[in-house]
DNA sequence: CGTGCTTTTGAATAGTATCAAGGCCGGTGG
DNA sequence: CCACCGGCCTTGATACTATTCAAAAGCACG
């Protein structure tokens, strides 16, 4: 496979056809790789040496932390133009894994080029920080909904979340291939109450297990669901 | 109180000297605010409009997120030199609310003032980046606990973090005022189960507990509670 | 030396995890 | 094309952990 140009990439997405000048845009394409990743690849294993950044050029990807046990934890989800492996621009190992969901590309930028267009594109960094403050502000509420709900609200709110990353298709199924094993490590739990919880979600007309696929039937109920746990500000 | 300028300021984690040239420094110095807020006094509220940013100057903070029933959650803790409300730089509202833990000074930069510092400071952004990257990936291994741990692994890891933001004063006590309530709120559990849990920790001789203090005995002993949670990453 | 708030402890209940078994589905090879 | 195999999903029974409710004791402050 050839790999794409950044003045080609259709991506607008992308941080740095966002936030960089035309000339360092072109240094980047220059020396980027691109690598093209496989359902279940992993793009970054946990504890591996951190040797620069991956941008999603088009793809769907679980970053996940691993326990000892091996119970992993799904932290976040991300698809097209999203950023991983963010961590710690000095030497340091990364303490997430990220798995494709889905066949993903890949563009993969080294440690020493991102610092210097750090310092040559105040607007990207800038833009990451914004980026980054929102992540924050996104996962501490994740946090408190984790420590606060019960094992119904959490699983509602994982559906959500994987609808709002990832959308679903024509026949209203999430748009993504998954397992329960997945959802269960999103919400920290087993497969079993999982699949429970779905079957009651379905009993209750939220949604249709279609195989492994889930329809989305009422959107609006599953929001009900968790909407206790959120404040709404006036605006 | 007198408002301290920023030249001669003692705090040497203050992003704002760490990373600004010396004519910024002033400009922030003339233009900025300072508030001292006595123990339980609210910094930032939950839900109001987000004006600028707050830089502790010395103090104790917990950052709290609260849910509709009132049950709030710890998200995490900050002392000297750490940023409060850097949640969008555009208009939004706080999604969090901050509570000084004892009496602390800080020091408030408004919205506007904050684009030009960032735009005529890289190293400002670059600086902040890093530091969110870090926070981002604190609270993603802290969400992996709060989701995998048992509660008495939680009330261990709870302990271990006061304990490294705040330090021991010389009785080996744990330096911050806190209630059984704010561990409960760390963890997401009630003041029983908190209570339980102090008392096992200290008939097997791990604490003590003095009154509301708690006298760290053993901190390898709650390290080791927790160490099976962590992966150990070759040098 | 009350008074109100925090902490502790106990007992009953609810919620979740674990263990075990069987069913379903997709893919592969005969 | 069909039978079989392995992985994933579902369901039930049981054990365990955490929550809730209630009540009493401790402590801090006026």
């Amino acid at each position: 496979m050839r790999k794409t140009s950044c003045e080609l990439c259709t991506n607008v997405n992308c941080f740095v056809k966002m936030y960089c000048s035309p000339e360092w845009i072109h240094k980047i394409s220059l020396s980027k790789s691109q690598v093209y990743f496989k359902q279940n690849q992993e793009i970054i294993k946990e504890g591996e040496l951190v040797l620069g950044m991956f941008f999603i050029q088009q793809g769907k990807v679980k970053v996940v932390s691993t326990g000892l046990d091996g119970r992993q934890q799904i932290v976040r989800f991300a698809n097209d133009g999203h950023i991983l492996g963010h961590r710690g621009l000095g030497y340091e190992r990364y303490p997430i894994s990220a798995v494709a969901m889905e066949g993903s590309l890949v563009c993969f930028v080294v440690n020493d080029l991102l610092s210097e267009v750090f310092m040559a594109n105040p607007k990207l960094s800038m833009g990451l920080m914004v980026f980054y403050s929102r992540e924050l502000r996104k996962i501490e509420t994740r946090m408190k909904n984790i420590a606060h709900m019960n094992l119904r609200e959490k699983v509602a709110e994982a559906l959500l979340l994987m609808m709002e990353m990832f959308g679903l298709n024509k026949e209203h199924e999430l748009n993504v291939p998954f397992t329960r094993e997945d959802i269960a490590s999103t919400v920290g739990t087993n497969v079993e109450q999982i699949s429970r919880q779905l079957t009651e979600f379905e009993s209750a007309k939220l949604i249709q297990k279609r195989g492994r696929k889930v329809v989305i039937l009422k959107k609006a109920g599953l929001e009900h669901i968790i909407s206790k746990h959120f404040m709404q500000y006036a605006k």
